[in-house]
DNA sequence: CGAGGGTTTGAAGTGCATCAAATAGTGTGG
DNA sequence: CCACACTATTTGATGCACTTCAAACCCTCG
């Protein structure tokens, strides 16, 4: 798909929805396709923010850095995700720096004609604050996470996000990306997170091999992550809330 | 002030700015003023949100708790504050519980009414999107500390946002609650607090007496503190994010 | 003065990080 | 299809930071 169909991808942005052609028309006509290889910097921390991103292949992974060098990932996100889009509001600066985890493909698009949109749309603003709204839930969820959750239950949470939660019987998960990846993304070193896998294996029968995790029920995790939790068992919510 | 003006108070709120009277007067109109007692709650994580509130006196903690019993401090607020407002935008559930940290004045005010005015005036609707992303980069930021600051560089942090940044020379800081509630704030024990001052105070030279702290100048604690930290040393914005 | 909370100090334990090294997996060129 | 190179993952040993439990200390206030 060399050429892509820009303005149909548009169109698939729950955000955007109520916005008005022209709104389209100008969005389109100043979207730029980036294909980034692995390691690629997308955008670094506290740079002007011109542009927020829409991804259509791979995955990125937003974080920051401090000045003695450590790192605190983000988020990892993937096909269907915004990023960047809340510099609008916030001194248009990037508040983290964004990287291709993989070869991927995204499409930068112009934070200026968002904003336009969104002070002459009030429908938009609403959805925007909905979006910000739903954003900021999950980011209080990682902090609380982080704080009471110990390894081996932030990876069972983390699989529980991964799956229908739903879905009531075996389980078969596949890790969306490699064991080092995800380390970062729980807050914890590779070594850590192969202890903890182990740990996790122990405590509730699950079924370890490669990326691939089973499972005769979710039931077997929830029961031992969520106890750590304030929310209750189904949070699948959280994993959905793409387009932010 | 058996009797305060409750309109002149609401005026004050920089979220409302743009609000026509009329707002102001239902707002008003359905305003209730709360004394509350310190460990008084004022609603539980998850109960349904019919008010939001506005702390006219006193401390208001705001946490979350796990099934098994662990706590996880959200904030601390005090006077001129907004909590619970942003229930609006997610499915009408608080998203924390709040405890009066001592003694303390609330006025709680009607989400509905709040509601209608957002959705109604685009300029307010703007607003709210500006006071959560402010809100968001503050929770950004409190994960980060989380995860790269150690227990005495997160003292030291808090402590330089107590401060005047600005200010060159000495400087003399109070502490605004007591050491307990600041460990909790900061997500330590109140043992780990005591030693980790000791820690700040050998390694920065500030002096400590009681929940009075002096030292010579700022530059001591962020040297310190912001090492590990991905902001550059002024970053009193975060403080200042009231009324989200 | 004495009770009770807040604060500090000591001793021991836990969880995760770090450093080092072995092992498993994957893609490459021969 | 094999051997090599390189990376991902696991395992072991050790250290540090924070927690936990216990007890002392301090300060305020009745």
């Amino acid at each position: 798909m060399a050429t892509m169909n820009i303005q149909a991808t548009l169109h698939t942005i729950g955000l955007f929805d109520g916005a008005d052609a022209g709104f389209f028309d100008s969005m389109a006509a100043k979207a730029r396709v980036i294909e980034a290889e692995k390691g690629q910097i997308l955008f670094i921390h506290e740079d002007k923010a011109e542009s927020f991103y829409l991804i259509t292949r791979g995955w990125i992974k937003l974080f920051r850095e401090t000045l003695d060098g450590a790192q605190a990932v983000v988020d990892i996100l993937t096909t269907g995700h915004l990023f960047g889009e809340t510099s609008l509001f916030q001194d248009d600066l990037y508040p983290y720096s964004a990287e291709a985890a993989e070869a991927s493909q995204i499409i930068a698009l112009p934070l200026s004609v968002l904003k336009e949109e969104i002070e002459k749309n009030p429908k938009l603003a609403l959805t925007m604050l909905s979006a910000m709204a739903r954003y900021r839930k999950q980011q209080d969820q990682e902090l609380e996470h982080r704080i009471l959750q110990n390894a081996p239950q932030r990876i069972g949470c983390f699989l529980l996000r991964l799956a229908d939660q739903n879905k009531s019987g075996p389980v078969t998960i596949h890790l969306p990306y490699d064991k080092t990846l995800v380390a970062s993304r729980l807050g914890m070193q590779p070594e850590t997170f192969s202890r903890a896998l182990g740990k996790l294996k122990d405590a509730t029968g699950i079924t370890v091999k490669g990326a691939t995790i089973e499972m005769d029920s979710l039931e077997q995790l929830s029961q031992y992550s969520c106890m750590a939790c304030s929310s209750e068992f189904p949070c699948k919510d959280l994993k959905s809330a793409k387009s932010v």
